[in-house]
DNA sequence: CATGAATGAGTCTTCATTCAT
DNA sequence: TATGAATGAAGACTCATTCAT
């Protein structure tokens, strides 16, 4: 009955401020950690009162949510496979293509996995993000191996789960942008032929 | 600010208790993590009374510190590098250590990222642990390479951050113990020369 | 302090919107209470929004009381004393009436009870229903002792106050539509003479 | 796991602060009402710091049905029916202590009546403490009636009910200590044969 | 040493009311 | 008039930590 609906804004100013709280909550998360902001820093960060954040979410957990959402689409479109002639190119690419937008979300990421220690719906965002990606990853070996281009022993699937694991433990911990070995230990783990 | 010292417990009685907090405040947190888990619940895990935790601790974190340490000898004792033989062996041998003792701590490991998101000592910790081990196993890849049963143009250091990486990212997301994608890869990526 | 005086509204459509807030509170105050019913709730009600209801009222409690003086009138109304020939008839008549119109308002009663807890106001409007009530009931006794047909001696006040404490008791707690047993206990206490 | 118990208290001084609680809560809630006490208030009476009250109970209304608790029984006992010879005189006798005992607590049934409207365990409460009043009286009209005292064709429940109600909404409304008309009706209503 | 009581800083959250459009 | 956004006072509750016994 006595409700506090999650709203969405019917107009323009409400609109404004629903961005405004949005990006600020980004900002302050990523600076902070999911549990050191306070819903005031995010009011404070947006301009507005505290009670404001409460016209548009409901808790601290559904801003997250909210500002995950904005971020997961874009991420997963700036995965998509490359379409480089050479698979060996295609694996350069796709790896920094991946580590830049990794190094792009980054914090948010960090703040999404802690933010998932006390509520599993940020674990499971986290596992769809990590389930598509290593499906698409696995679609690909996949296609090199029917092409001949890759060690056609391989199980596909595991593969990728263990690549992609390669790929998102070395961004995480080394945020390096050296990304040849990298490449190079996947060319060879997946038996590429390379052009040369 | 903080009063008492930790203390080392001299009598026996003193012994015994600081071991029943130990053992109780690890099991508590493997079940609740270190954010849900009060003081109290360690104390009732432990069958002392509240104040009694602080006789041993100064804080919460100190008690996460003190069990933890209790482990990372133990688990960076299990992760000496293998002697067997062939290269290839080493690797699977390795590997299947790696896992096992992954999943056995598997679940503290966890708790021990969750408490980094507040306090960078377990971050050190954490950074520590890896550093160890990549040092370890960038070692043996330099052997490897010695030997020329494993290729010389690769960055040791690099491989094996990236392989650990996969690994440690493997176990985390898959807790399978099918570890024979995972050696296998490894052995290609590195070029291990096999025997057969 | 509140600005906007309690507007008698002037165009039809102002009518209409104020008879839709006024019904629409009646609801939701009878079926969640004074306490837990929102401004928000009554706009809801009503099909207006938030703001609108502070067009007409100033506060919630202004709400009630606009709610609450529809309905005494017709109350006091419907509680008007029988005119029945015979004395018992009148009682068993007016009881039965009392325990109709109280069956209608009982939910609005509750809530004026409710709203009594923290405005005197409400506690003023029920002291005053009770008050009218029993002041009629009074002079009904004084007139059954004026005809010689209730004993002499009874204080009519006194008797009034507590036989109306009875039935509305009675109403109360046991909702039931069984005024047999109030009509005779109140004949005999009145010590009615009774036609046979 | 993490649980608030309403803690009982082990030492001395623990269960001199708990009734500390219990006293300076029921003062606050009489002068008060339930809705506007602050727990702050009730750590205020009690002279402890507002956290010491959640030592002992986990949320306000936890505190209120302590103090009902302790008072219920008491208030329960004082009503016994009287063992007066004279039927009448056990009636003025009954109604003499249930007024003195609604006076002595009027303000805390109040209180609990208040609570009601939010919490069902109050309307429970004041459930039962009537049930079990009506109930003896019902017994007693029973008695009275297998000896022959009062009218054999009165349903000895629903007058117990509507005489209960009585005396009930007489005590709150007029809280009188005039209980000379209440006995003469109730006497009169249940045709108690008087000795004269 | 152990116990259990006491403390109070720190946060979230609600919602009546005001205000800009 | 009506709308919906904004405000912020107010209060409940948690729990790490301190302290008296």
């Amino acid at each position: 009955m006595s409700a506090a609906p999650e709203r969405t804004p019917l107009t323009d100013r409400g609109r404004r401020t629903r961005e405004a709280l949005l990006s600020g909550a980004r900002s302050v998360f990523e600076e902070q950690g999911f549990g050191a902001t306070r819903m005031n820093d995010i009011a404070t960060a947006a301009g507005t009162s505290h009670g404001t954040v409460y016209t548009y979410f409901q808790t601290k957990e559904s801003v997250l949510e909210a500002v995950v959402q904005q971020v997961i689409d874009e991420l997963l479109a700036s995965l998509q496979a490359s379409t480089a002639p050479d698979p060996t190119e295609r694996v350069r690419d796709a790896n920094a293509r991946y580590l830049a937008a990794y190094a792009e979300h980054a914090r948010l990421l960090r703040v999404v996995e802690e933010a998932a220690f006390s509520d599993a719906r940020f674990d499971e965002v986290l596992r769809q993000l990590r389930s598509t990606h290593t499906s698409r990853v696995a679609a690909a070996i996949r296609r090199l191996q029917a092409e001949g281009a890759a060690s056609a022993d391989l199980d596909p699937a595991a593969s990728a789960a263990a690549l992609c694991a390669m790929v998102e433990g070395f961004a995480r911990h080394h945020r390096a942008d050296d990304h040849d070995t990298l490449t190079t230990l996947w060319a060879r783990a997946l038996g590429l032929s390379t052009k040369e």
